[in-house]
DNA sequence: ACCTGAACACCGTTCAAGT
DNA sequence: ACCTGAACACCGTTCAAGT
């Protein structure tokens, strides 16, 4: 009966939060629906334009409001729930795929420096804390208790500068 | 009369700044040393690790002082210099290769907090920045020549919010 | 509209063996 | 110490053709 975009978007969440970004091929996500790999090019130009629809999958369902600390936080834990979220949401949003709407309703709520500032400060620390986390249960690195607390310090920090324009003394 | 890994990584920068991430394979950069792809395993564990290393060059260079703004200038300039600079630097950092030294120095002339915030934005912004003016050349995007006044906004930001640790009112 | 079949031009990594 | 040769198990993408 054929797939739609968005039922080969919801197989590829799937198959990233299942096996990781380092394992997401079009051949496998082909295998999981059961299709050529030459079909997916019918519903998606390419895999950079498909890993732009999961960062927006990834970030869409997010709320932005006026409170920016806890926005932050939904953001975050958004990103925490998929395997390797931070990361395709990072590279998408370089590609100006994906987070552009999430920007600008924050961006309205402060301003475009503070917006963006934000944004790539928790689109940075949450890759970091997801690949930290992952090598630590590989037994790689020890874990660090810390990255949660590490987070909302950062945070404090861009929102204590974003009233005040002036440089420190 | 065979490579040390010194000339493997220096080739690998070369490959990384003509080519660019996408096309930077074990392969290509095996035929550019005029080697069997298998003999670069005696040099480096794997590809990851060598992004490593390249991250290491990319970043060394760079002198750290007690002006935070003049420091992270020249790391972001560090990392336009080379082609995807930025980007395999963002995913070394991840993997806790290449900068912790710079994180460290700059740790000891602010505060752990605002090293980590800061190096998050300036590797970020910058990856942000090169990604923007690769996809300008290639004219799937208007330029945005606001980009350099940008970044330097983001880090007044940062800094004002360093002296006082509390939220802002 | 959605998919198949087949092909093209590649990958990273391992491993026994050579000098 | 540094490298070759050969193999293994994969990739993303294109394109004519089918229903």
């Amino acid at each position: 009966m054929g797939n739609s975009r968005q039922d080969v978007v919801t197989a590829a969440l799937r198959l990233l939060d299942a096996w990781g970004l380092d394992s997401f091929s079009m051949r496998r996500l082909a295998a999981e629906l059961d299709v050529q790999p030459s079909a997916l090019y019918h519903h998606v130009e390419n895999k950079q334009e498909l890993l732009g629809h999961l960062a927006a999958r990834i970030v869409g369902g997010v709320r932005v409001d006026d409170d920016i600390v806890a926005t932050s936080h939904r953001l975050r834990q958004a990103m925490l729930r998929i395997r390797d979220g931070a990361e395709v949401v990072a590279t998408a949003t370089a590609f100006r795929l994906g987070v552009s709407e999430f920007e600008a309703e924050l961006a309205d709520r402060t301003s475009p420096d503070v917006a963006r500032t934000l944004l790539i400060y928790v689109v940075g620390h949450t890759q970091a804390t997801q690949l930290h986390r992952q090598a630590s249960e590989l037994g790689a690195i020890p874990a660090d208790p810390d990255l949660e607390a590490s987070f909302d310090r950062g945070l404090a920090i861009i929102l204590a500068g974003s009233s005040s324009p002036a440089p420190v003394g």
